[in-house]
DNA sequence: GCTAGCTTGTGAAGGAATTCACAAGCCCTC
DNA sequence: GAGGGCTTGTGAATTCCTTCACAAGCTAGC
């Protein structure tokens, strides 16, 4: 398959949610022109994202609603559970522990992990928080799919390497640090610090 | 002035990550290639982003650590305080009360709001959470900067819409919804969701 | 003050993503 | 079953972003 681009899939993302929002309504074609505004693009762009995938579409119709959801959960791989770990139950931890969308969209927790001994052997909404030292022997036994870091910048890329090693290839990370990781691993990045500052360029260049 | 990428304004937040490493570090000069080399892209790259807003290395020499930090601080907007308040006191709004990059980097969180009675009146890390009823007259009065919308997805846009009409113009966003704003509003989005599943579509289609 | 050795700044080239524009195809009505 | 009205799928054109490649210019050493 050819290479398709960081946006598309984003895109294929936000189509999803509207569609499973049409699915709960009963609609039952879209047309890509529709989906175009919801998502803030054009239609010509939600063909072109569909197109690299296969065809879908009825002409002078539109999108199956039903049909096009499944298509694109099957693209985007959502049709199974995937097992995620947390490591980090400070803040962003627990919020992302009791995070809805996570479960709701086939992504199961099954750990989070700390060093800190107050924390150890607490659940957050369900979630055990482990201790950090059994990170490596636990990823070897549960084989888990996905792991977030959610602990401050300055661990992060320690961290990331250990998961690494371990054998992950699929990590989001939620420290305002640049990680490093060779590129078999998938890497994604949260950064608000970055997001912020976007914010304030724009403030500050105002035509 | 021409318009700036946003993948530009991206890798300056970056580099100053970097830079403010090395001023503590006392590190004195860096060049391109290095900084490229931390930034995950390439010396070419930096020198491009750079060249949009002037000249700031000296040939042979690289760049001059705290000079390049003042300059791209005074790009970003960095140099003054920005007033920040928080929509939605529940765990995400908690965790960035008390998420340090904020204050940090010059974020003032001066409230929190929520509608919730039981959350009303309590603090969040120093952080009063207000009654959602008094924010349009809040945002009159004290003139925030910008909104940080931290609520579940179903009530971002009407949030979005009451911020916009009480004046708001930058809004950052932790909804997995597509939000829409008039042109002169700059909105972003941080959407885990999406970058799951940007994760889960690498896993399935590895080579 | 001249030369060797770097590193910047930047037009030009190349590559990637988006938009255009239209033929192909489907549905519905008469 | 033929025609009108839509909407898809997709090459071509365009726009946007990144990389190349090199002249210009700075420093340090002799």
């Amino acid at each position: 398959m050819k290479r398709i681009a960081e946006s598309t899939v984003r895109r294929l993302s936000i189509y999803l949610r509207f569609l499973e929002e049409f699915e709960g309504n009963g609609l039952a074609t879209i047309s890509s022109d529709e989906l175009a505004r919801r998502g803030g693009t054009t239609s010509a762009q939600v063909r072109k994202d569909l197109s690299f995938f296969g065809s879908f579409g009825k002409r002078g119709l539109g999108y199956s609603v039903p049909e096009l959801a499944a298509a694109i959960r099957e693209i985007l791989g959502l049709q199974r559970e995937w097992r995620v770990i947390i490591v980090g139950a400070g803040k962003i931890g627990a919020a992302l522990a009791q995070y809805r969308g996570f479960r709701q969209r086939g992504f199961r927790i099954i750990a989070a992990y700390d060093t800190n001994p107050e924390k150890i052997g607490r659940t957050l909404d369900g979630v055990t928080v482990r201790d950090m030292a059994r990170l490596e022997t636990d990823i070897a036994e549960e084989k888990p799919d996905i792991a977030v870091i959610a602990i401050p910048s300055e661990g992060a890329q320690e961290t990331l390497d250990r998961l690494v090693r371990a054998g992950m290839t699929a990590v989001l990370s939620f420290a305002a640090a640049q990680l490093h990781a060779p590129p078999e691993v998938t890497v994604k990045t949260v950064n608000m610090a970055m997001e912020l500052e976007g914010l304030t360029f724009a403030l500050t260049n105002k035509d």
